[in-house]
DNA sequence: CAAACGATCGGCT
DNA sequence: GCCGATCGTTTGC
């Protein structure tokens, strides 16, 4: 029943209506035999050229931003604050730099697994384990190292499935996006989408 | 070559 | 709610 998202998905010019299209959506990883999946709950994207908190701002080429300029369908990886390693959905065709960063998912399968990565407690809360950009990395095992990652070859260790679950307009809430403070007039743009009511959302 | 700076998190108050 | 950790990337000298 599960659909691996396919590129027609990820290869368009609206990189915010695809951050809004991907919630309710499942990430999953399979790194040597272990599976662990979660619904994505929020989302961000991420525009060059007129973005200013786009790494690729200005359509800025550099060894890191390389990945973003490439057509949609693969991971861009980096490090954050020397510790946290933020996942992003490439989008676009080619030589557009546009991204969408996943900021929190619902865990779906693998906890187990996932609270040995995140090195809790089987006690603490699930909302833990996956709430919030470097956490979800964390439970699901995802990498700087892994940036540039196709999605959509069948061989993939990371990919996005649909699972049919339909989210009216009014179950989507906007805002803007969180830490981009130095973007200027773009820190007001709102393109931040979290799926209203949910648990797990870090900052609601 | 040196230095500043984060698309954050968790612990502590 | 505030604050420090921590290091790859980038830019400037």
């Amino acid at each position: 029943m599960p659909n691996r998202l396919t590129r027609d998905f990820y290869i368009r010019t609206d990189v915010v209506q695809v951050a809004r299209d991907l919630l309710g959506k499942v990430l999953v990883t399979r790194f040597d035999g272990i599976t662990t999946a979660g619904m994505i709950t929020e989302t961000e994207a991420y525009r060059a050229p007129d973005d200013r908190a786009c790494h690729a701002y200005g359509n800025r080429r550099t060894a890191r931003t390389e990945v973003m300029f490439q057509e949609g369908g693969s991971a861009y990886i980096y490090l954050c604050y020397g510790i946290h390693h933020l996942f992003n959905v490439v989008t676009a065709p080619e030589d557009q730099a546009h991204a969408v960063l996943i900021r929190a998912i619902e865990p779906i399968s693998g906890l187990e697994y996932m609270y040995q990565r995140r090195n809790l407690s089987v006690k603490a809360a699930p909302e833990r384990l996956t709430t919030g950009p470097g956490a979800l990395s964390q439970a699901l095992g995802l990498h700087t190292s892994q940036t540039g990652q196709s999605l959509l070859d069948p061989n993939s260790p990371v990919w996005i499935e649909e699972h049919g679950q339909e989210l009216q307009p009014d179950a989507i809430a906007a805002g803007t996006r969180i830490g981009v403070g130095y973007a200027g007039t773009c820190a007001a743009w709102e393109w931040r989408f979290w799926i209203r009511g949910s648990r797990f959302v870090r900052r609601r």
